[in-house]
RNA sequence: GCCGCCGUGGCUUAGCUGGCAGAGCGGGUGACUUGUAAUCACCAGGUCGCGGGUUCAAAUCCCGCCGGCGGCUCCA
């Protein structure tokens, strides 16, 4: 809402003709002598909030200027992002009858929509003409805050063999990530005050960066972590659409007053990237949930179709988190999401989808190279639904056989009933959730979705979000965490071998075996495994360290004796120790099939760095 | 967003009670032609995060900002 108040001696208007969008008005114009006039703009966003505030800023100013009349005068130009006619008037009403509340002044208002002619006579003094403009948005954020806090949240654990017990009463002597998750979830405490591993790890292996020219929590991802990234996008997406999902692509950016979005959009303001366009003003969205509900809202349903899976892989999704939250590849502004919406006709249906999508999400995430061990499960649930599907929420613990953590509400804040996550605890003891499925019970009423069921009526579905790895960085995050651990444990850290950017380097012992390691190199290159050649004028010692530094799993050298043998000597990372290295003899055939099987099923991506070492740039 | 710590060649850093900005790695050149975690020599490379202030003099002291890390908060 704009405002222009001037403190007049008088201020007189004629109405003179209708617009299209005139309100009721019979009489003539009026002249006031001695009045602060209010030239007023509702705008899109406004609410009664708004102008309770505004009402505030006016009478803080009347008073101030000691007037006992005050008119308010709809004046559109103060604005080019004006409400339409109805809300105008109706908030315009609502701001004349809260000042008339007061019982202080004597409130006018002009009529809204008519062409009017008008004289005033500005005081000039300093405080004659201020103007204000009102937003009602950082109210609806403390608003929607403060109902959350009112949420009390009351924890269990739910154990394998289906007993429910309060978090206090449970031995966690064997669960000590899950304690760590835990405590993580409902104290919140830590006291580790060091960089994160995976931060150290994702610049030092050339994944991932900072980028100082953008906005905080924008990454730039060099070659290496760019081919990472992609065969985990590819492998995530190809999962999905396995299992029974369309995908689809749709906008990164939506009207902020659509009418939909808008109440949606509210709850969470404060983290929305906003995009001025020339008419309308954007945000960002933070998943894919805008476009996929407003397709599926148009789109023609039948209980035939059910359940309809839709996904896209959003690159990016823009949250605006907290300054102080933004860490390495675990917490950013833009990443992307695997993100998979399920319509279901009703909540059986949605029951048994969420149940396999459970199951999908274990072996995503196993695949990816993420074992059970490697997280703790979440469920947050309404008590409500819990006590109607007790038998249900129990069998999901029969999947994993290991405790899950209960977090219960008394009623329903958020959109969802049932939730589940899986939580990776990382090296400082901090939990990030990675898959995640939910059953939404509210957004098909928002966005009018709806089904035809047999009987040819109209239904309101159920509708599941589904993340199945959590968000590609995190998983990277994950990943590199999970690395750090292995050194803890007396191991080398690594990758899985079908995300390893190169997977064999060839080292040849000196400059005249280069030819020969450039011929193994290309019978190895020909089975779709990424290998490179260290043609580097370096000393041998200096290349092995190199390829180690580089967690590359298979160090092939080549010199006279592998030459006459027509073998390789292999250093294999996974064997090996921080003290001793796995040198195995093979044939090139024998470690083609080796990396080949260990990448079963796996998308394969070309190496996306030049060949040999002595041309390739260093990022870091 | 709030509080605390940090910011010196591409990387890791010394210098920080004010007085010529130093090293190692990496890079370039040359020598060496190498058998499993750093070969040797030489050379190049610095607005000391940015802006202001104090001072004869600021990487060093003060203020503001930006960025990073941690804590709080938050995580649809």
């Amino acid at each position: 809402m704009k405002l222009l108040l001037i403190h007049a001696d008088y201020m007189e208007y004629e109405v003179k003709k209708k617009t299209k969008l005139a309100e009721d008005y019979s009489g003539k114009g009026e002249r006031i002598d001695e009045v602060l006039v209010v030239f007023t703009a509702v705008e899109k966003e406004d609410n009664e909030e708004v102008v309770e505030k505004a009402v505030n800023e006016v009478v803080d100013v009347a008073r101030k200027v000691n007037v006992d009349k005050i008119l308010i005068y709809p004046y559109a130009h103060l604005s080019s992002n004006l409400a339409d006619a109805d809300k105008g008037i109706s908030l315009l009403n609502l701001f004349e009858e809260k000042l008339n509340e007061l019982n202080e002044f004597e409130v006018h208002r002009s009529p809204f929509g008519w062409y009017k002619a008008f004289k005033i006579s500005c005081k000039g003094h300093p405080l004659s003409e201020l103007s204000r403009e009102i937003k009602g948005i950082e109210e609806d954020v403390t608003q929607a805050l403060k109902a959350e806090e009112k949420v009390k949240s009351y924890w269990y654990i739910l154990k394998p063999n289906g007993e429910l017990v309060e978090v206090e009463k449970f031995d966690f002597s064997n669960y000590e990530k899950l304690e760590k998750f835990v405590r993580y979830e409902i104290a919140k405490k830590r006291a580790v005050d060091r960089i994160p591993p995976h931060v150290e790890y994702m610049r030092r292996l050339q994944i991932a960066d900072y980028e100082e020219a953008s906005d905080s929590g924008h990454l730039r991802y060099y070659p290496k972590g760019r081919l990472i990234k992609s065969l985990l996008e590819t492998f995530v997406t190809d999962k999905c659409i396995e299992y029974g999902a369309m995908e689809v692509e749709t906008p990164i950016m939506y009207d902020r007053n659509h009418p939909t979005l808008r109440k949606y959009l509210e709850r969470f303001p404060a983290r929305q990237y906003i995009i001025k366009g020339d008419k309308r003003d954007f945000f960002l969205r933070f998943a894919a949930c805008f476009g996929q509900f407003l397709m599926s809202s148009d789109a023609t349903i039948t209980y035939k179709n059910l359940p309809l899976k839709m996904y896209e892989l959003t690159k990016y999704s823009f949250r605006k988190e907290q300054r102080g939250e933004l860490v390495g590849l675990r917490r950013l502004r833009a990443f992307t999401m695997p993100d998979m919406h399920t319509i279901v006709k009703d909540m059986e249906q949605a029951k048994q989808e969420f149940f396999n999508q459970y199951k999908l999400s274990v072996e995503v995430l196993k695949e990816i190279g993420l074992e059970p061990e490697d997280y703790e499960v979440a469920i947050r649930i309404t008590r409500d639904f819990y006590e109607e599907n007790r038998d249900f929420v129990h069998s999901l613990v029969e999947i994993l056989r290991k405790p899950i953590l209960i977090e219960m509400w008394d009623q329903r804040f958020f959109y969802f009933v049932l939730k589940f996550e899986f939580n990776f605890v990382d090296a400082l003891d901090k939990a990030s959730a990675l898959s995640t499925v939910q059953i939404d019970v509210e957004n098909a009423e928002r966005y009018g979705i709806d089904f035809v069921d047999e009987n040819g009526k109209k239904k309101r579905p159920l509708i599941l979000h589904c993340s199945a790895s959590g968000a590609i960085e995190r998983v990277m995050y994950a990943l590199l965490e999970k690395a750090y651990f292995m050194v803890e444990g007396g191991k080398l850290p690594m990758l899985p071998i079908w995300l390893s950017p190169t997977q064999v380097r060839i080292i040849p012992v000196s400059e005249k075996f280069i030819d020969y390691a450039l011929n193994v190199a290309s019978k190895i290159e020909n089975e779709n495994i990424r290998v490179d050649v260290d043609d580097r004028d370096e000393t041998l010692g200096k290349k092995i360290r190199d390829a180690a530094t580089e967690w590359i799993p298979y160090i092939a050298v080549v010199g006279e004796r592998e030459m006459r043998e027509n073998k390789l000597t292999v250093t294999i990372r996974k064997e090996s120790t921080q003290q001793e290295q796995k040198k195995v003899t093979m044939s090139i055939d024998e470690l083609v099939s080796l990396i080949k099987d260990e990448c079963k099923n796996k998308p394969f991506k070309k190496l996306c760095l030049p060949k040999l070492l002595s041309v390739r740039p260093t990022f870091i």
